[in-house]
DNA sequence: TGATTGACCAACT
DNA sequence: CAGTTGGCCAATC
């Protein structure tokens, strides 16, 4: 254990991720690779979803459930405590989800470098 | 200790 | 037009 962890400065990158996920309004949803981009690492948008992966484990919560893949898909869905646990939560907040795809989702989207921008 | 994977995206062939 | 590969950071085997 005891990876490369930042002794206790500036957030890794890793928890800017959260940071940004956190910041996600209700009824919004953002995409891995915004957040990434957002980050300055487009191409990173793969440790977004596995961030998500460790999301639970933060002691802030991070509405993982707001962070789906470009096409708008819940592709980690399948990583919830219950499959429809992701589609429900969205739900809930007003979206509309029809075979594991937000529709409208264009509408619902919350680009996080046009709403956090400095 | 090194190699592999992971909820993706974009470019190249 | 469609399939494949590269890329990034961190965690797991």
């Amino acid at each position: 254990m005891k990876s490369n962890q930042p002794p206790n400065s500036s957030l890794s990158w890793f928890d800017q991720v959260f940071e940004v996920a956190r910041q996600i309004p209700v009824g919004k949803v953002t995409t891995y690779g915004a957040i990434a981009r957002y980050l300055g690492t487009a191409q990173s948008s793969r440790m977004v979803g596995w961030a998500m992966n460790q999301a639970h484990q933060q002691a802030k919560y991070v509405p993982a459930h707001r962070v789906v893949n470009r096409a708008g898909l819940l592709t980690g869905k399948h990583h919830f405590p219950t499959l429809v646990m992701m589609q429900e939560l969205l739900e809930n907040e007003g979206l509309t989800i029809e075979n594991d795809q937000i529709l409208c989702f264009s509408q619902h989207f919350w680009d996080p470098s046009e709403n956090l921008k400095f």
